[in-house]
DNA sequence: ATTGTTACGATACGCTCCGTATCGTAGTCA
DNA sequence: TGACTACGATACGGAGCGTATCGTAACAAT
């Protein structure tokens, strides 16, 4: 059930016996299409913007990649993934808690817009959104679940739980009505445990 | 506290002495905006398909709105707003459970794609986020609470869950990670009331 | 070392769409 | 009739797309 190869946005290599890929261009893009997207917003990212402002030639990213919004995407999972570590409650109203917290605090601003315009994106490409939930949504529920699990909650009233919300965190932060406080988490975290 | 003109996406007119807009330009518009939505799909819908499909010329277009994802979100509007009346329940279980389900089925598949997509649209841009929760979000978040004051629920509690309900259909439509069917609808009402 | 293979950067191209400017015409009100 | 405003038509420069071409650089096998 596990997968050897790491899930990538980007396309395949053909692995013959020729030249390798270069690494250093796959970064220098990637950093490249983070960049621009905190600094200038993540829909004014290009194609032709990461490749002036990386030196990646255009030609070698659309190896890589389909599109810009591919790259950021990639970007963005590469380096906000390892961002958000599990903490373990002693409860099951804890441990829920802490896992809205601790992604409400590592979602500062320049980051929150950009998630935001990941869920965006993942909206208009098969391929962003099986990204989407496989390296980002995924995990996080997974770990979610099992830590559950630890306190006599079943896989089913897990997802119920997580499901509810994460829904409402994400409902909140892509129609910003109300900002996402520390008291809201706890409040919608004792309405459903 | 009421607004005296309608909300709408389109720019205002400079309301002179001169020629009125023509209502035909408008309606034709936002015919042609929603039938490329619903044909090719909302991400390929541009000012000049729009233009071209309806008759009316592109600077005609550009006096109303200022892109065409903001045609395609006044089009979504005017044609989906009707369609969802309220339902009243005898309780505050089917309550919710008229209103999830209702919203559910109303949003059949080419308009599930569409709603994903507006969601989407909104996220890059304030005038199409303010209008999508003005018009969509909003008139429905207040009809729920509402109907939920009448059975005792104080309006804080009915927010916060209409925050958890909607919020899980939202995030299970945006990353259809598993089907929204009407027994999750009624597992997840029974999770919150 | 040579040869085959694959990736690289550079450049150029046709294309779509953008957003604006211009202009003559058509409604609408005083 | 005259002032005013919206209309359709057309044209334009520019951005970005996605692809093709080409000479060069790195790697593997022999």
């Amino acid at each position: 059930m596990n997968t050897p190869e790491p899930i990538h946005v980007s396309k395949a290599s053909t692995a013959g016996s020729g030249r390798k890929r270069s690494q250093e261009a796959t970064q220098a893009a990637q950093a490249a299409a983070l960049k621009l997207a905190y600094d200038l917003g993540p829909e004014r990212v290009t194609m032709e913007a990461i490749a002036s402002h990386s030196g990646v030639a255009k030609t070698t990213l659309y190896r890589r990649w389909n599109s810009a919004a591919a790259v950021v995407m990639d970007a963005f999972l590469s380096e906000l993934t390892p961002r958000i570590a599990y903490r373990a409650g002693r409860d099951v109203r804890q441990t829920l808690v802490f896992a809205l917290e601790d992604l409400s605090h590592a979602l500062d601003e320049p980051r929150r817009k950009l998630l935001r315009h990941m869920v965006a994106a993942a909206q208009s490409s098969p391929v962003l959104e099986q990204a989407f939930w496989d390296r980002w949504i995924a995990p996080r529920r997974r770990a979610g679940i099992e830590a559950l699990e630890q306190f006599g909650v079943t896989a089913q009233m897990g997802e119920l739980m997580l499901d509810l919300l994460y829904g409402a965190f994400y409902y909140r932060m892509l129609i910003p009505y109300a900002p996402i406080t520390d008291i809201w988490i706890q409040k919608i975290v004792d309405q459903v445990s």
